[in-house]
DNA sequence: TTGAAAGCGCTAACAC
DNA sequence: GTGTTAGCGCTTTCAA
C-alpha cells in the first residue's frame, strides 16, 4: 500500500484533485461538508502533504538552513533548540549544518544549501564575505555578528558587561584581567570593547591579555599569562574558556573566588556545573532564536535589513567575591 | 535572473535537457567532451540541481531525520556532529528534530518527517511502541536502546564498566554505590546492569542508589544519598550527573578525589572541563554516528534488521584514587 | 464552490 | 550517446 495523496482521497471522496489541495492549503474556500469529508478520510488515510511536490510549485521548501561554527560548544545547542523551536511554530523544519570549526568551509557548505531552504540562520561568528556571496539569492540572518545588508540579530552585552565591571570594582578590584577570545570572533571584539569601556570610566587599571582560543585550554594557557600579572580578578571570554582559566588558577594554587576573581560570558551549562559556579553574562538565547527566525521570515517577504539588538544579563554567582588580594602566587 | 534548470543548461549547451540531467546523475554515460561543456556551463551559471523535483521523481528526498530527545544534553552534540559529517559523506542532508525532553512528543514528531526524509535516526532513549507505530515505512534505525524490527547502534559499557569497577577495587575501594539514571533509559538499565554483574564478581559491596534524574540536580540529589551511606566511591550514571555529585561532595566537605572517588559515563566536554578531571567511559561517539548512518543506508536498501555494538572505552582521569577512608561525614 | 489542465524541475524508460 | 516522452504530487490559473 502506498502512501496516500491527494489523488487517492480525492478519488476516495469523489471530489477532484484540486478540491482536496484547497481543502489543505485554503480550507475555507471549500465546502464545509466537503472539507470534513475530505480531512477525515486524510487521517484515516495518514495523508501526509509531500513537501516536495508542494515545494517544486510554490518554489518553498519550508526548510530553514542554519550554519553553526561547531555544534560541540556548548553555546550553540540552547540557540539551536531555540531556532528549531520557533521554526516549528512556523510550520518549517530545520537542516542543521555544523561547519567543524573551519570557517574556510563554510561557502561551500552555504552552497550546498542552495535551493533546499528557504533561508539560512548564520550564527557564526567567522568568515566573511565570501559567505555572502555563497547565499546569493538566498534570504540569510546572521547572529552575533554583522554582514553588511544582511539582517542581524545580535546579542549586546555591554551592559551586562559594565555591570559586571562594576561588581568587580565595589568587591574591592583594581587590577582586573581581560582575557581576549579570538580576534576575528566578532563577539570577541564587542566584549573587548565594552570591557574597556567600563574600566576607562573607572577607578580600576585593566590588564588586556590575549588572544586566547575560546576553548578550555584557551583558558589554561590564560591562566598561566594570569598568574604572572598582578591582577585580582579576570573576565574571561567565554564560559569555556573561563573553566579553563579555573582549572589553570586551581593548578596554580589560587582559589576562586577567595583568591581570585573570574566572570564568564554566555551563561552555558557549563557555568552552574563547575565549583564554584560562573558570575556570567547570561545570553537570552531563546529569544535570540526566535527573533532570528522571526527576522528571517519578515525579511524573506521583503522586510528591511534589520538589526535586532537583545542585551545579555548579569548572572552573580560564586565565582566573584572581595579582592582580598592573592595569598599565593605562581 | 532565476536560477538555472537543466533547460537553460541544455539550450546554451545545444543539448537535451536528459543529457544534462544525466551529465549530473550518471556522467560516465554521456560524451566526455558534452560532458565538460555542460558542467562549465553550469559552474557559470551557478546551476543546482533542484533536489525537491528530483524527490519528487525518484521517491529520495536526500534528508534523513535525526530525533534527539534534548540538545542541550552534552551527550548530544558530538554525536548530532558525527551523524551529520557521516551523512554528508553520502551527499544527504540533516533534518533535525529535537524533542526537548518530552517523550510524548516524538511519536508525534516523527510523524511530521514523513515524507520530508528518506530515513530517521533516532537517538532518543525513551518513549517506546508509539515511536515505532509512527515511523510507519519510515526507514529507522535507533542508538542505545531496542525497538523490535529496528536495526540498532547500541554503545556497549558493560567491559568498560568492568574496568572501571577492578580499578576502584585495585584502589582499594570495598563498598561503591551505583547511582542510577532514570528508570526508563535503556542505557540507566544497561548501566546498572553491568555494574551489578562486576560487582558479584567482585571483593566490592555494592549500594544501589536512584533513581535519579540525568542532571546536574539529580547529582546533587545523589550526593545527598550518598554522603548518608558509608560508600567510598561512587559509579553516577553519566558525566552530568557526575557533576552534580562533584558539587554536593564538595558541599558536604568531602573532597575527590582525596575522600571519595567518582567515576562518570560518557566523556561529554564536562567531563575534562570540571576539577578534577572525571574517570568515565568514552562512548565512541564518531563511529555510533557513522554506523547508524551506515546501518540506516543499507537498511533502507532492504538490508536486515542488525544491531551493531560499540564498546565505550575506560579513561582514567583524576577523580579516581585511593581508598583512603572518608575523613569527614555528613 | 468546484473541476480541468498546465506546469514546477527533474529522472527514467524507450527509441533512435 | 542522445533526444523524446511521460509523469512524480502538488498548486494554481481559468472556466464553469
Amino acid at each position: 500500500m502506498k502512501r496516500a495523496t491527494i489523488y487517492s482521497i480525492a478519488q476516495a471522496c469523489g471530489v477532484s484533485a484540486s478540491t482536496v489541495s484547497r481543502a489543505f492549503s485554503r480550507p475555507h474556500v471549500v465546502n464545509v461538508e466537503v472539507r470534513e469529508r475530505i480531512h477525515a478520510k486524510a487521517r484515516e488515510l495518514g495523508y501526509q502533504p509531500n513537501k516536495a511536490a508542494r515545494g517544486l510549485v510554490t518554489g518553498r521548501t519550508g526548510m530553514i538552513g542554519l550554519l553553526v561554527p561547531d555544534i560541540t560548544n556548548p553555546f550553540f545547542p540552547p540557540l539551536v533548540r531555540a531556532i528549531q523551536q520557533a521554526a516549528a511554530a512556523r510550520d518549517a523544519a530545520v537542516l542543521l549544518v555544523d561547519a567543524e570549526e573551519s570557517a574556510a568551509a563554510e561557502p561551500q557548505l552555504v552552497k550546498r544549501l542552495q535551493g533546499q531552504v528557504d533561508g539560512l540562520v548564520i550564527a557564526s561568528p567567522r568568515s566573511s564575505s565570501p559567505l555572502r556571496d555563497a547565499a546569493q539569492g538566498l534570504p540569510a540572518v546572521v547572529i552575533n555578528r554583522r554582514i553588511r545588508g544582511v539582517p542581524a540579530v545580535i546579542c549586546d552585552n555591554t551592559y551586562a558587561l559594565r555591570g559586571a565591571g562594576r561588581h568587580l570594582e565595589d568587591l574591592g578590584h583594581r587590577r582586573v584581567a581581560l582575557l581576549r577570545g579570538p580576534s576575528a570572533s566578532w563577539s570577541a571584539r564587542q566584549r573587548a570593547d565594552a570591557i574597556h569601556s567600563w574600566a576607562r570610566s573607572s577607578r580600576t587599571a585593566l590588564v588586556d591579555l590575549g588572544p586566547f582560543p575560546a576553548s578550555f585550554d584557551g583558558g589554561l594557557a590564560a591562566a598561566t599569562a594570569l598568574l604572572r600579572t598582578k591582577c585580582t580578578a579576570a573576565f574571561a571570554f567565554d564560559d569555556l574558556m573561563a573553566c579553563g582559566v579555573l582549572a589553570g588558577l586551581v593548578q596554580g594554587g589560587v582559589s576562586v573566588p577567595e583568591d581570585f576573581s573570574l566572570v564568564g560570558c554566555d551563561d552555558v551549562l557549563l557555568a552552574s556545573t563547575v565549583t564554584p559556579q560562573l558570575t556570567t553574562v547570561a545570553a537570552p538565547v531563546e529569544r535570540l532564536g526566535e527573533a532570528a527566525v522571526d527576522l528571517l521570515h519578515r525579511h524573506s517577504n521583503g522586510g528591511p535589513v534589520e538589526e535586532i539588538r537583545l542585551d545579555g544579563e548579569l548572572v552573580l554567582r560564586a565565582s566573584t567575591g572581595p579582592a582580598a588580594g592573592r595569598r599565593r602566587s605562581a
